[in-house]
DNA sequence: CAGTGGTCTAGACCACTGG
DNA sequence: CAGTGGTCTAGACCACTGC
């Protein structure tokens, strides 16, 4: 597929590849071929989250490019949160584990002060227990109907209030070994444990927003009073190859915080 | 403040950057400050949106650097959506006219099918009125209480569905000409408006998000019964220079819609 | 065909980190 | 001090646009 072993002789790859790509002239820069290949490795876990990768001038020797090459496409792998660069020491895999990434993906805040400032979220596992998946969780996930999925729900907890009631559900089958009891009793951020012990690392998610009528279950699980509209937030997480990971269902409490969102 | 200037002598900018700095050791680089002067210029005018701004070439020869620290800088810029490059053909000051960024800040979409399936939006101005800005205006626009300003009401159909009912509030100061007759009759997009005729341009945005029960009379404006939540969406929008010059509310309807947020 | 942005290279030097 | 990422340059060539 990819036309950068063609950089073995010494014509330009740009060339070689526009003979390469017969139907489509789609022109793949070289640059673009090296990110895809260090794609490839992250994919594979040739290098762990929170590991260095190889360095520049190591990575342009191995793929046979100037380090400028190597560099731009780790430009772009920066860009989307991949990779994270820190000058003096390398060039690292990004990871959930990290504080400052713990709530890469939450985007509700408080109205008074910032999410630092009401200290760490309490985790509450309500429920949580291994079944089949129901049309549209499978069609979210790319599973077929009746495909294992494990699911739970949680309540996390704000400076002791509860502020959001969340329903998760996982494929089964990458997530192999995980029981509803080891989930039950986990407390930490589901994405460090994720990658940790599954190996499954997320890096891109899509989600769907409405304003939702909770229903009784719903409202005595946050502590409610019956009447008080909460946002929906419909998350779907996605690892490396674009494969869905998780779906995830929030009802969120926005008389106290607010869902932000910065437009570029 | 710029050291870009030092370079009139033969030393390295960044060199001549660490002293000038002083107080504070922020280095910045060259082709930042490029950026800047490059930035300066569109807030100014010089080049006015749609418009093709100098060649790398002819910006590199009058910022007395090489075509490559031009581009970085442009490439920045492009990432912002302050410029469009076209292969080929130049760089373009970005503008909100174009039909694909008509809608560039409106993350609601239809359920089924996409944004372009429903054809294009209604907007109906409901009210239009000058008046001045209580405490909440204020402080969203940066201005003082009392300080003039436009506000405007107006509700949004797709397909002939009233589906947003939206508040505006402008600065009267930067929309100087501007009458609430003018607004009344204006029937396209609001932030093509505002380039064309005032030299406004939005480059960013900040949204609060959340769940809420609408009144009898934002109900009848969208011809909704009532108990059906909404989604209140608070927009504040920002020129060049980073000045709020538009305070939006609107509130969506989320049971054929969705609010769509793409994280990474 | 000339002019524009886009890619690639090679080399020099700077800023930052840690031993 | 060596090693890493970050900046800057100069030059060659490619891809795309429009005349």
């Amino acid at each position: 597929m990819s036309a950068v072993f063609s950089k073995i002789d010494d014509t330009l790859a740009s060339s070689v590849d526009s003979f390469a790509a017969g139907a489509t002239p789609a022109f793949s820069p070289l640059y673009q071929q090296i990110k895809g290949l260090i794609l490839q490795s992250l994919h594979h876990g040739e290098w762990k989250p929170g590991e260095a990768i190889p360095s520049e001038m190591d990575l342009a020797a191995r793929f046979k490019v100037s380090q400028g090459t190597v560099r731009k496409a780790i430009d772009e792998l920066a860009a989307e949160n991949l990779v994270v660069r820190r000058q003096g020491k390398g060039t690292y895999v990004a990871t959930h584990a990290e504080q400052q990434m713990q709530y890469r993906f939450l985007k509700l805040v408080p109205d008074k002060g910032d999410a630092t400032s009401e200290g760490p979220a309490h985790r509450q596992i309500v429920d949580c227990k291994r079944q089949r998946a129901n049309a549209e969780t499978a069609r979210a996930l790319e599973l077929h109907t009746g495909d294992a999925v494990l699911q739970a729900r949680r309540v996390l907890s704000f400076a002791g209030v509860p502020t959001i009631l969340e329903d998760l559900w996982l494929p089964a089958a990458p997530f192999k070994g995980l029981t509803a009891e080891r989930l039950r009793d986990y407390h930490g951020p589901m994405y460090a444990l994720f990658e940790a012990e599954f190996s499954v690392r997320m890096v891109r998610a899509s989600e769907k927003i409405r304003a939702l009528m909770p229903d009784a279950e719903q409202c005595e699980l946050l502590q409610l009073d019956q009447g008080m509209p909460l946002l929906s937030v419909e998350r779907v997480a996605y690892t490396y190859n674009d494969k869905p990971m998780e779906l995830r269902r929030g009802l969120y409490r926005t008389d106290t915080h607010h869902y932000r969102n910065e437009l570029n």
